[in-house]
DNA sequence: TTATCATTTGATCATTTGTTCAGATGATAA
DNA sequence: TTATCATCTGAACAAATGATCAAATGATAA
């Protein structure tokens, strides 16, 4: 039997809940990987970029115009989603042309919309 | 025939498909709010309580304890995923149980996961 | 070789983000 | 009422982020 001082002092009502949780949970390296998958989709220009090779390859150049920023900002963004295999390219000459890697971000994308356009 | 000063100066390759991607994009509003949507689950902490919540209810109090922050920290983090239906709760006396909205939140995840152990 | 175009890289900087702390709110029971 | 517990709120701050600029790289053609 535990003495005063040597008793938990958190507040926590369910202990058993969170054993079953920590049983359960993703193991930090994956994790942290599927968070830094969906922060990659998480911000509204990549998401454009995303959406818009969903439909056909473009360039650094066609994609810099299309967002409305530089070709180094485009380049930047394009090489953390080819980190995380979301995109992938296809050298012609001097002209890179991005695809999308898979067809998961596509179904991410797909059901995503349907969670916003459900609720609310 | 324009005069070399009113040449367009990018060096934007395919006009054709720069068209083609602002036709086909999405508007401004609903770009935000999937990438909202995709940003709040791409935080480490944040999907550890999606994850955890997809198995079973749980209170601050208990989220807190097996995240390892503090009950603000994770009152926050609640309050965001609530504006964006991805948690719901439930009153029981002073305790509030979360649990996740609908089935799409737990159906990203499991395509983020799928995703992530079949390349690489 | 040289010149040009498409892309990448690294540095910099303003903005955003996630956390903690302190205090407020809300429900329950004495 | 008062006391206690669970949760929420707002301020503050360090750390991460996304954009730009300038310069480097790589491929192509003269």
């Amino acid at each position: 039997m535990p003495s005063p001082d040597e008793q938990c002092q958190c507040r926590c009502i369910h202990q058993d809940r969170i054993t079953l949780a920590a049983d359960k949970a993703l193991d930090t390296r994956e994790n942290e990987r599927m968070a830094a998958l969906f922060k990659a989709m998480g911000d509204p220009n990549r998401l454009r970029i995303l959406w818009a090779l969903n439909n056909q390859e473009m360039c650094v150049c066609d994609l810099a115009q299309f967002i409305g920023v530089t070709e180094s900002a485009i380049s930047h963004q394009l090489r953390r989603l080819r980190q995380l295999h979301l995109v992938a390219s296809r050298r012609e000459g001097p002209v890179l042309y991005y695809r999308l890697d898979d067809d998961h971000v596509s179904e991410l994308i797909r059901l995503a919309l349907q969670h916003l356009r459900e609720d609310t």
